[in-house]
RNA sequence: GGGCGUGUGUCCGAGUGGCCAAAGGAGACGGGCUGUAAACCCGUUGGCUUACGCCUACGGUGGUUCGAAUCCACCCGCGCCCA
């Protein structure tokens, strides 16, 4: 094998347990099949998703032969792991969308040239007969065991949630999902996020009784956050990889607004730096933690990876027009504004509106959504907290007018620190 | 199917006839300090309004009452127990 793939999970702290100590053996000595699902809650992943993405990656690079898992079959059903209440079902033209947009993402980021997969477990689950299913798999689970598990336990310990027969059932769908991988594809390690520990296990027990055949497991820590949040959402909501969800310019500052707590873990997890120089970046970033290198750092590797060169280079320059201090917007050319607000969250105005009441600060601060209402937008401009085009602006009567164009026909408008607009006024 | 319980603002959660746009907390947003950090301090947090004030809100519908988140009826969701 080119890399020895669990040492270097380890020295990322990637590893949270591991089936059997034996799997460091086979990885280091054989070609392995393994795989990881997604599960298609959404059209697109997000950054949550992004570490057993990662991790497959890393699988591959590593010489071994990854499948990705997406859940056709299993999305019709809902995975209680983690969950605290009832999913409520998926619709099956939801689920197609969603499941198409996954299999993209994954695509993407895999190198299929060779004999790596992307397989939808529709493929054997959709036909399944519910008695043969029963007879000979249903008949090696233990209720004893399943109910022992802790996400049923919490489910059913918590007076408020029950968990519905269709979830309970399935644990049982995802290691019937391994036992099927296993037999067409010689799929021998299933990875994937701490709360799959159970479902894993349960695939490797069901191979062992059926087919007399060892089959392992490991999983990756929870990404947590230091101060206690949850990782992976922005005060827009969840950071999704799709870019019409979260603009490469998005994604860049998510990263570059990681806590110093958390930036060198994550750079660990989230990018491909060999470790000496993730540790290296560790001293600059404790000598002068002001100029967040490791953010930096992060934030491109990332970037990159998931959007490519171009929309990474182009969220760079965003960056630091928009947050330079003293930037005057007015000596910007029409390109380099252009170029620095792509992707940032735009409006068209009519030009004839400029100057009348229309144009007022305030109705169009809650038009355009930095507010969400007039009354907002008035109580927030006397503390300074609004510019136009880098200028703070305090007047509630303030009116935009032609004389605040910028070359280009742009009005950009922030709200504290980081919430950018921009108005595009349409030339006619 | 029967019995009991429960449903409040973004979330958690108090309120059990008027003093309730609804305590408290969390979150979020803004300001200060800073490094587009953390911690901390201050402010805001249903809508419209410069404001007096008006409107919309406590699962849904309908009722009782001068007046209902609060009482009644039915319905819906959820939970527990029984079957």
């Amino acid at each position: 094998m080119k890399i020895d793939f669990l040492a270097e999970l380890q020295q990322r702290d990637l590893v949270h347990q591991l089936s059997a100590p034996e799997v460091a053996a086979l990885l280091r000595e054989q070609r392995v099949t393994g795989y990881i699902g997604f599960d298609p809650t959404a059209d697109s992943l997000h950054v949550g998703s992004l570490l057993p993405l990662m991790t497959l990656l890393r699988f591959q690079r590593a010489g071994h032969r990854p499948i990705g898992l997406i859940g056709g079959g299993t999305g019709l059903i809902g995975d209680p792991s983690g969950r605290t209440s009832e999913r409520s079902l998926l619709d099956r033209e939801r689920l197609a969308h969603n499941l198409a947009g996954i299999r993209r993402q994954v695509q993407r980021f895999l190198d299929l040239s060779g004999d790596a997969l992307i397989v939808d477990n529709a493929e054997w689950l959709g036909s399944l007969n519910l008695i043969d299913f029963l007879r000979d798999i249903g008949k090696h689970f233990s209720v004893n065991q399943m109910i022992a598990r802790d996400s049923v336990r919490m489910r059913l310990e918590t007076r408020e949630q029950g968990l519905s027969f269709t979830e309970f059932t399935y644990m049982l769908l995802q290691a019937y999902d391994f036992l099927a991988l296993f037999d067409r594809y010689g799929c021998r390690l299933q990875m994937g996020g701490s709360d799959q520990w159970g479902n894993i296990l349960s695939g490797s027990d069901l191979i062992r009784r059926l087919r007399g055949a060892e089959a392992y497991g490991v999983t990756m820590p929870l990404v947590t956050r230091a101060d206690g949040r949850k990782f992976g959402k922005s005060e827009e909501g969840n950071v999704w990889l799709d870019e019409r969800r979260t603009s490469p310019y998005q994604f860049y500052q998510f990263w570059i607004n990681v806590d110093d707590a958390d930036v060198i873990r994550y750079l660990k997890y989230f990018t491909f730096l060999p470790v000496p120089e993730i540790a290296e970046i560790e001293r600059e970033t404790a000598a002068a933690p002001e100029k967040r290198t490791a953010q930096r750092v992060l934030a491109e590797e990332v970037t990159r990876l998931v959007h490519g060169p171009e929309a990474l280079a182009r969220a760079v320059r965003a960056t630091s027009v928009l947050f330079r201090k003293d930037a005057d917007y007015r000596e910007l050319t029409a390109q380099e504004l252009e170029e620095a607000f792509h992707g940032a969250p735009t409006t068209i105005l009519d030009r004839a509106v400029l100057g009348t009441p229309e144009a007022g600060l305030v109705a169009v601060l809650a038009q355009v959504g930095l507010y969400s209402s007039r009354s907002m937008a008035r109580k927030d401009l006397p503390s300074g907290a609004v510019t136009v085009n880098n200028r703070p602006v305090r007047e509630l009567d303030r009116v935009l007018s032609e004389s605040d164009l910028l070359p280009g026909g742009f009005i950009i408008l922030r709200k504290g620190k980081k919430h950018h607009h921009v108005l595009r006024v349409r030339q006619d």
